[in-house]
DNA sequence: TTGAAAGCGGTACCAT
DNA sequence: ATGGTACCGCTTTCAA
């Protein structure tokens, strides 16, 4: 396989140099004489070395890899949640691990296992036990990602709560809606809890009452087509509106009502939350939340490699980042005046 | 940051052994005596001693990792990739590492960087440039996933072109449709262009005059939405049926055509390929072409796993998985008869 | 400036 | 069955 069982003693043999100034020269560090240097440098071309990874690990005692956790990945948010992560991981010479905890029953021992080959993670909220975050924090640097964690661990994540209490005040004021459903799982999501939490608020602040439970569905557009099935199926107990944790849920809620002849905002008015790119490209346009996803996990990611850089230093502050209302159509709005930050 | 920094050496100086027993006991080979094994345990269990992943890979000569190359992540296809190879490489203990090459200049250095931190990689067909995929392949083991690569690298696909033949000689058949056009760019993905060229063809096998040129658009929902306001906006060129490169772009294109009030499949005919979950629950429902993602991953995972394993073997077989074509409502079809292999 | 040598944390061979 | 020890590949004192 190659010739990537080159190592610094044969280049420093072949250089007839020693191995600390093939070091040297390779890293750019110390006083090398430009003899030296370019001997060096010669037998380095000449062979292909690169510098083996898990030595230069070991030795560093440091991976170069940063662990990103989620339950499992779908749909637009967990691609711009990886690509920003990325993109602050990347720069810094990092490589990113992925673990999908979805459906795992062992998914504690996974995180933790991950912790001994990475430098830090970065967990999405709801994805482990808080047992488990404690015992991860311990290892590595963590950062909990979309939620919050136990006080001793930073998290990076918007203010949903008020963002959906302003949606939600928007429905029940502005286009005096009274029959609101909320439709996503605030078990196990942070963030979903936190939306729910705000639809209730806006709700009392109103005093209309609000539904008992939410409709319990998946993050995805198929489960929020399967939820508009389930809503629509009886006219007499229809809602007036659906409040979707999530675009890709209003998305589906979306094509199952348009796919059972209801007319939206005219019937049912339907809203989501993170402003995903199709949101404004369907028919009507989606009445949602913006957050800024991929900056979230860039944040992250620059949270855990400064944690990295700076061990032993103070736990970084948690980070809460604003969100922005979008209004569309989809609400019943005609056109799209009131847009602006979440506003408290 | 906790404990572990706990060593052989500590542990078997605690437990008044050698570090080779301590070795032994750890990983539960060669022989040790009911005596020590219970004096190490205990010391191993009282100080939360876990070997460390770096030491041992060093030590090993293996990452116990495996890479994950491809364009930009984004959609059901890649999650459903992505899970696919994590089922196969988890049970292995190999972590994965991911590396989206998106927009990037330099990709082919990325993937090579990311060569030298693990034990093999799968690289999504049209990724990298084919003399990097060459360097790749010689510095770890390598398979194209959903592409062909060079003779000497094995790839997993499927079966493509015939499947896309079979779909676009229904159209053209049964349907007896003339004006299609096919919707994705050919030029990236080797799917694509097989996909492109079997709905060729079609045509030709029928005397029908294709198009000159597909309408080249990215993967998405959003991009399928775009396409459909390009090709519907001028009624007189307007086609019968639009051929997606996959689902995303036929549910967009869906979406798109339904929101100028246009009827499919009365007005035109839409087709996906994939067979992602909202295939089946739109309305009306995707006629496509079901591929095995998951099993392609895993197939892929499964042969890195075993050219780690076996170092120096046989270059393993290419692999091509069948498909099924999947008739519903949106081809114009009144119900699912004609279902079965894709047939050649 | 350069080199010898001591790690980094484990594994495994070779004696005993 | 157990222990001593030489690596794995690289970095980094410490002397010269």
């Amino acid at each position: 396989m190659g010739n990537s069982r080159v190592t610094v003693r044969e280049i420093a043999r072949l250089a007839g140099v020693s191995v600390a100034t093939v070091s040297r020269v390779s890293n750019g560090t110390g006083q090398v004489s430009e003899e030296m240097r370019r001997r060096v440098l010669e037998a380095i071309e000449k062979h292909g070395y690169r510098p083996d990874h898990l030595g230069r690990a070991l030795a560093a005692r440091r991976h170069g890899a940063l662990g990103l956790v989620f339950p499992g990945l779908s749909g637009p948010y967990f691609t711009e949640l990886i690509q920003g992560f990325e993109s602050e991981a990347v720069p810094a010479r990092a490589s990113v691990h992925i673990l999908c905890t979805h459906l795992r029953e062992d998914s504690d021992d996974q995180v933790l296992e991950m912790a001994r080959r990475v430098d830090g993670v970065a967990v999405i909220g709801g994805t482990i036990s808080e047992p488990a975050l404690l015992r991860l924090a311990e290892l590595v640097p963590v950062v909990v990602l979309a939620g919050r964690g136990p006080e001793t661990v930073p998290s990076v994540s918007v203010d949903n709560a008020p963002a959906m209490t302003r949606l939600t005040r928007h429905l029940l004021v502005d286009h005096g809606l009274r029959r609101l459903v909320f439709v996503g799982s605030p078990d196990g999501s942070p963030d979903v809890s936190e939306r729910w939490a705000g639809f209730l608020a806006a709700h009392r602040e109103s005093g209309v009452t609000p539904p008992a439970e939410p409709v319990r569905v998946a993050m995805q557009q198929p489960d929020g087509v399967l939820a508009a099935e389930q809503l629509f199926r009886d006219p007499t107990t229809a809602p007036d509106a659906v409040v979707c944790a999530n675009d890709e849920i209003a998305l589906g809620a979306l094509v199952g009502a348009l796919g059972r002849g209801l007319r939206v905002p005219e019937d049912v008015v339907i809203t989501g939350f993170d402003d995903a790119p199709m949101a404004a490209l369907v028919t009507p346009p989606l009445t949602t939340v913006r957050q800024p996803v991929r900056d979230l996990a860039a944040e992250a990611a620059r949270l855990i490699l400064s944690a990295v850089d700076a061990p032993g230093g103070p736990a970084p502050d948690s980070i809460v980042l604003p969100t922005e209302f979008v209004v569309r159509r989809s609400c019943g709005c005609a056109t799209e005046p009131p847009t602006g930050g979440t506003g408290k």
